[in-house]
DNA sequence: CCTCCACTGGAAACCTAGGCTC
DNA sequence: GAGCCTAGGTTTCCAGTGGAGG
């Protein structure tokens, strides 16, 4: 959660205003140089270097926002068919009637996010000139993770305040529809990677939120949108849930590789000066992006990564050889985030992983685990326990554990590490604990 | 065809930590 | 403070699995 940070205690040092007083305040940072001398002069200037470089340097970003991840750009390409049915969907609400609920369906990046965002950010506009109580609430199932945690962060978009543990799923669904009818309000609720609630979860709150209207006076209701990266996802549903949820529902096909190169075009058109990039390196990101499943948001991730790239590097253009880079680095980055959240007893299971050169079973894993916890005075979980954890770090693509069958031998996993062994053992090192073991 | 191995993975129970209501 | 509720992590139990070997 956010922390609303004063200045004048910001990384502990006090509120300074000008030169004098910054002499006064930080007494010369000390830093080794190569033949172990002290040397100020030299850090001071690189460090001054990249700063004066910042300011007054030239930049290959025009405006770097367009390429953020959160961005709704103010004209959709190829999502023309999608915008126009969503809109007649929602649009009753001007009205204060009620829209029916809206399922949309798709792979990562086809535009699933961001047409929602575009087309309610103009329906909010539209029912604030027509003076019509509309509240947006968005919440991501897959971050927010439970059931309750999804209704603290929906109500938390309404300024509701809920306790983090402690009231019933109920309780908490009450509290909400409480709100919405007091205010007479015309709520949307927008659950991104709805998928995630209904395999980690029965979707009776899904039902509950369907009923909801029921118990809310005529004046209020509450409309849902679910998206879903996993088409299967409906099977998953019991049909009282699913003939509710699913009164509308809008497909979103991927991208082919035009459609990405002219999308990057445009916010590279608008996100770099003149003459910084070229067809060939925007063609790269786009021929590699498209090669999975035309995904525009990893379209646009390794043009911003790319671009960053060059600047580091103080180059006036952006290469294909940024791009190549750019992909190498957002693996490397997406390998180091995953293995840092990890909970203590998954990096130990990793450590005994990343020690082996071969497949290894179940069985000896646990062995090397034990002797790593024992090695650090931890008590071991239980085997079945560092099975689930196996299964999840395959989950997560560090390592592959296919259940192979060996006859007499016995049924396992047989488990090996698939991201880069240096990079996870980097990513490993940044526990203070795990260092004792390396 | 049966036995056996070394597990897998589902289900239920347990534990800890915390909030709310009466 | 008791009794209820939650999340999240873990343990315990045990039926099931699939293929090699007898």
């Amino acid at each position: 959660m956010l922390r609303n940070i004063q200045p004048e205690t910001f990384i502990g040092i006090p509120s300074i205003t000008n030169e004098k007083t910054l002499k006064q305040s930080i007494p010369p940072v000390e830093v080794m140089g190569e033949a172990g001398t002290v040397n100020h002069e030299s850090k001071k200037d690189i460090v001054d270097d990249i700063f004066t470089k910042t300011l007054s340097g030239y930049t290959i970003f025009k405006d770097r926002n367009v390429l953020r991840i959160d961005y709704v750009p103010s004209r959709l390409q190829f999502r023309d068919i999608q915008i126009s049915k969503m809109a007649q969907i929602m649009a009753p609400i001007l009205k204060g009637q009620k829209p029916s609920n809206i399922l949309l369906y798709g792979k990562t990046g086809t535009g699933k996010t961001v047409v929602t965002k575009y087309v309610l950010q103009k329906l909010l506009q539209r029912a604030t000139e027509s003076d019509v109580n509309v509240t947006i609430s968005y919440v991501n199932a897959r971050t927010a993770t439970t059931e309750y945690r999804v209704l603290v962060e929906l109500a938390s978009s309404m300024n509701i305040s809920l306790p983090f543990t402690g009231l019933s799923l109920s309780e908490a669904f009450d509290r909400i529809l409480k709100h919405i009818s007091d205010k007479h309000s015309k709520s949307v609720f927008i659950i991104d990677e709805i998928d995630f609630l209904v395999h980690n979860y029965e979707s009776n709150m899904l039902y509950e939120m369907t009923r909801s209207n029921e118990r809310l006076p005529h004046d209020s209701f509450v409309t849902l949108i679910g998206i879903s990266n996993d088409i299967q996802f409906k099977d998953m549903l019991d049909p009282r849930t699913l003939s509710s949820l699913n009164e509308e529902e809008i497909m979103f096909t991927p991208y082919t590789v035009d459609e990405l190169r002219q999308i990057l075009r445009e916010r590279a058109n608008l996100a770099f000066n003149p003459g910084v990039i070229n067809d060939s390196a925007i063609n790269l990101c786009a021929a590699l992006a498209g090669s999975e499943h035309g995904d525009a948001r990893r379209a646009v991730d390794l043009l911003r990564v790319a671009a960053e790239l060059a600047e580091r590097q103080s180059s006036p253009t952006i290469t294909d050889d940024h791009v190549r880079m750019a992909t190498t680095s957002i693996e490397q980055d997406h390998i180091i985030d995953a293995v840092r959240s990890l909970p203590l007893h998954a990096k130990i299971v990793l450590l005994a992983i990343s020690g082996q050169t071969e497949w290894n079973a179940t069985g000896a894993l646990y062995n090397q685990y034990v002797k790593n916890c024992k090695k650090l005075g931890i008590e071991e979980l239980t085997q079945r326990r560092v099975s689930s954890i196996i299964t999840e770090l395959d989950t997560f693509g560090i390592i592959h554990a296919p259940v192979i069958s060996q006859g007499r031998m016995g049924r396992s996993k047989k488990i090996k590490l698939t991201a880069p062994v240096d990079t996870v053992l980097q990513a490993l090192a940044e526990d203070e604990t795990i260092r004792l073991l390396t």
